[in-house]
DNA sequence: TTTAATTAGGACTTTATTATCTTAATTTAA
DNA sequence: TTAAATTAAGATAATAAAGTCCTAATTAAA
């Protein structure tokens, strides 16, 4: 499992923000619930990770809704899924973690440390203008 | 969460197998449990499950116990964790799959078949002889 | 100033994963 | 032919992740 069923929510949310029109400000979360059919309370608390990560904004009270807290060139999709999985995004190590020593790393560990950092970079290279409604 | 535990067990069990000298033909669990410090119970299933993929074979009784089925070089990365996770690997799209019709995919969906085919083409080009003690 | 619309956040429930325990089935060798 | 060494597999338990529910805190507008 590349990422967890929290991260996809949270892809799907930010997709959401960044594909409608500009001028709407703040969308309400239960509208978006809706509309990406998710759960108003789950979508509540992956609202909630990103907006403390500086991804979201939200207001509260009528007219209020979350928006974008950047602009789309600047959040990528490595942001939004290292927000809500913190360090477990992309396994330190292929086997347990830290079994091992700086100076006696596994066979494995030149080859994983390749991989691990071209998946990452993918990772950060794909930001939200490249979904930016036209 | 690139891989879950489970993958990660069944990549230090094939690596014990594969790194260990080649003229012991079977190695018992509870010696192997022990090695690699995991419990011999769950490592039973990790195990159980690599056979059914053709990628270990057991021997039960006295001086039994598992062994590569096949040759290190046959035996890729990607063998052990799909093994393990199904088509939980990788997952089909990084939204909720299938949310979506062939004829009208979603903004993400080019972006991530590319990044999903790259990933899966690493793992599967990483296969055990690279770790063959020499 | 009251009501309605919203997010915030804690408590709880459900489900999936991980881990353990127990018994059965093989196989070797004494 | 019995005992010991093993894997096989099902049952159960513990933990983590996902999902739901309830109450509080904000804010706007009637
Ligand atoms: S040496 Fe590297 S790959 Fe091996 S266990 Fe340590 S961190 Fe992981
Ligand atoms: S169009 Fe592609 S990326 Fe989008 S939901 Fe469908 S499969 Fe996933």
């Amino acid at each position: 499992m590349l990422v967890t069923r929290s991260s996809e929510y949270a892809i799907e949310l930010v997709l959401y923000l960044v594909t409608r029109p500009l001028e709407d400000s703040f969308a309400p979360l239960n509208k978006i619930a809706e509309e990406i059919s998710l759960s108003f309370h789950f979508l509540g608390k992956i609202a909630q990770i990103l907006v403390h990560a500086g991804i979201l904004k939200t207001y509260r009270g009528p007219n209020g809704g979350v928006a974008l807290a950047r602009q789309p060139q600047d959040i990528s999709l490595f942001d939004i899924v290292s927000a809500i999985e913190g360090d477990a995004f992309l396994n330190q190590c292929l086997i347990r973690p830290m079994r091992c020593a700086d100076d006696n790393p596994c066979p494995l560990h030149d080859v994983w440390s390749h991989i691990r950092s071209d998946i990452q970079d993918v990772f950060l290279n794909v930001s939200m203008d490249s979904f930016v409604k036209s």
